[in-house]
DNA sequence: ATAAGAATATACCGATCGGTTTACTTTCAG
DNA sequence: CTGAAAGTAAACCGATCGGTATATTCTTAT
């Protein structure tokens, strides 16, 4: 839907406010009311532009999950097309980045799924479809790099990553992203390759 | 504190009421009032046992995390103790047989973090610890298997299972805990061991 | 027997929840 | 110039939030 729509000025003052306390405090614990008076808007602005607090939710969530891919591909695109190694080993980069940038409050779209537990709420489809999205983005690269069954491995490339990003949420120690690379790294080494070529 | 602390047969109720509630629909979605009725008592009663909200929400973490450190026992005591990466592999059955028992909602730990955004809510301590223990499990565990160096092996075992858990409750396809395992074993085996006898 | 603890029933509290309504003003493109 | 869209201001809605109060009964160990 609206992918370039282009809000009005207190359209996105709002929507940056609530997503920056979506964020920060949780879904349930942020009010309308809150949002509103600290974009400096009223709540009937708020109800003009967006109709719902569920539909304000599900903007939240799109606009976070299109940030996160062009993070993603902004970092994957410094390397050439032909190293399908190294462009995985971005993906990994490109999380470390944005969690530095960020609260230690984990993953977003986990957090949220946590409390959108109604299975009809649209919110839901937007977070289950990111997480689809980039595991078969993990698939397509182990394809590029002559796998001969990709999927189990883009499947361990995914759990990783959810894990890691869960853990910078906890104030345990961590070796940070090396580590998570260089299992990246025997996981592809280890699996089973085409033979082909002379 | 509160280990094998009886409670009254309600206080017992409110517990399995407010335990089951808080998981399935998040801490915030669900209300004081819901959990009294839920468990057939009074208000009071709840405040009379509990104190308030926040504490009945830290016995909840707590017996949950009691709870899975008994099941994961249960299922680590099934093999020798000399045979420590067994055991390793145990946790992972130990989870994916907790899982299955449950709805689709991911880890109960995560979950809550995810709505108690203060810092001081003593919740966050119970999480932060459970997950904090675990770590050290693995490690005391590859201790005994002699590794150089356990602690990046132990985190990535660590960030593994965090990672399952949580992929858990996206409705992904999944291999199941089978390809985690397999993940363990390649990490164990190509990760520096101490030399050792004759 | 009795007194304390555990429970019920019910009414109440101020605050906030998500959401609506009415009336008026500001902005700006055709 | 004009009319629609975008905005402000403020009152209002019923429902629910977490938490308290009072008064009464049931249970049980000493």
């Amino acid at each position: 839907m609206g992918e370039t729509t282009k809000m009005t000025p207190a359209a996105r003052r709002i929507l940056d406010t609530a997503s920056e306390l979506f964020y920060s405090k949780g879904i349930h614990a942020v009010g309308v009311e809150t949002i509103a008076s600290e974009a400096g808007v009223t709540k009937k602005t708020l109800y003009d532009r967006f109709g719902s607090k569920d539909q304000l939710i599900v903007a939240y969530l799109e606009e976070r999950d299109q940030k996160w891919r062009e993070h993603l591909f902004s970092s994957m695109d410094e390397v050439p097309d032909d190293q399908p190694l190294d462009k995985i080993l971005r993906i990994f980069d490109a999380l470390e980045n944005w969690m530095s940038t960020r609260n230690k409050r984990g993953c977003a779209f986990v957090n949220a799924l946590a409390e959108l537990s109604e299975e009809t709420h649209p919110g839901r489809k937007v977070i289950i479809e990111e997480k689809k999205w980039l595991k078969e983005l993990f698939v397509s690269l182990l394809e590029q790099l002559q796998l001969e069954n990709p999927d189990p491995i883009a499947e361990q490339l995914f759990i990783l990553h959810e894990g890691l990003m869960v853990t910078y949420s906890l104030d345990i120690y961590e070796r940070g992203t090396a580590g998570a690379k260089e299992t990246v790294q025997k996981l592809i080494e280890t699996a089973d390759h085409k033979k082909e070529e002379a």
